[in-house]
DNA sequence: CCTTGACTTGGAGTTAACTCTAAGCTGTAT
DNA sequence: ATACAGCTTAGAGTTAACTCCAAGTCAAGG
């Protein structure tokens, strides 16, 4: 599969990809004889899960670190898994971030779409959005 | 409430704090007869939206535009409820890309608990973590 | 009164993650 | 054989979001 092809597939641009492969995010892909890159199935499975963990905005050096230990063996399964429980970590905490906002968010929505059927804010400019209660602490 | 007191507060810096004004992402903060900037509680109302969002990703230049249109009246409540549908919607595909993250992560992190342990990957070295499940379509 | 430390501004510097450019090679179509 | 589209690299440029710096102002303590 060309890069071309492969840009398309996952919706990134051939840049990205070359750019994603240089940083070491993705490993060497396969090469013809005329060394243009032509992803095998294999290639594109470290594609595929560098385009989904980039997406969900983990940092590219956590993901080139990761490959990295991938590529020195076996010796480094308790780095990996360590390496992958942080990168869990923090995609959580990212997760309720979210969640707090879109609370905020849709408060705010419902009160506009009063506001713009009305003609006026049912409370301050600024709005106070009642506290996201606590849920869960941590 | 002092720069300093407030920063300290939301966890942010006071060069942050500044930065967030001078963008227009929270409206000019209250100053005292010197000049200096003396948060009342509506700035900290401001100042915890600007943060929230902030936190969940949401783009400075949205959030000063949301501040923009605040400032321009009452008129201004379509465009208000249209912009945060927008970034409602960024939000919610963003937990997705999440929770597709979070599916693998969480696939490969049970393997790797094994492999510690055992010394072995219980499958190839890439991994093919198996298809986080179409859920639901969109 | 004078020092000290926190504040002010405008503007420059940094970092992450692309994104583009230039110069050169390659494979297919005429 | 030659044109041309599409690939290659190294390296420069861009953007967002801070983060730092220099030069100056101000308030409280000795």
């Amino acid at each position: 599969m060309t890069i071309k092809e492969v840009s398309e597939k996952y919706g990134i641009s051939p840049d990205t990809l070359r750019y994603y492969e240089r940083s070491g995010m993705i490993p060497p892909v396969t090469r013809t004889s005329s060394g243009r890159r032509d992803y095998q199935s294999d290639d594109l499975e470290w594609v595929e899960q560098a385009v989904c963990m980039r997406n969900a905005g983990l940092p590219v050096d956590a993901l080139s670190e990761y490959v990295r230990l991938c590529r020195m063996g076996d010796a480094t399964f308790p780095q990996r898994l360590q390496l992958l429980m942080q990168q869990r970590q923090s995609l959580l905490q990212q997760q309720k971030q979210i969640r707090d906002s879109l609370y905020r968010l849709d408060y705010k929505i419902q009160r506009y779409e009063i506001a713009v059927e009305t003609g006026t804010l049912t409370w301050p400019s600024g709005g106070t959005p009642p506290m996201p209660a606590p849920e869960d602490a941590e």
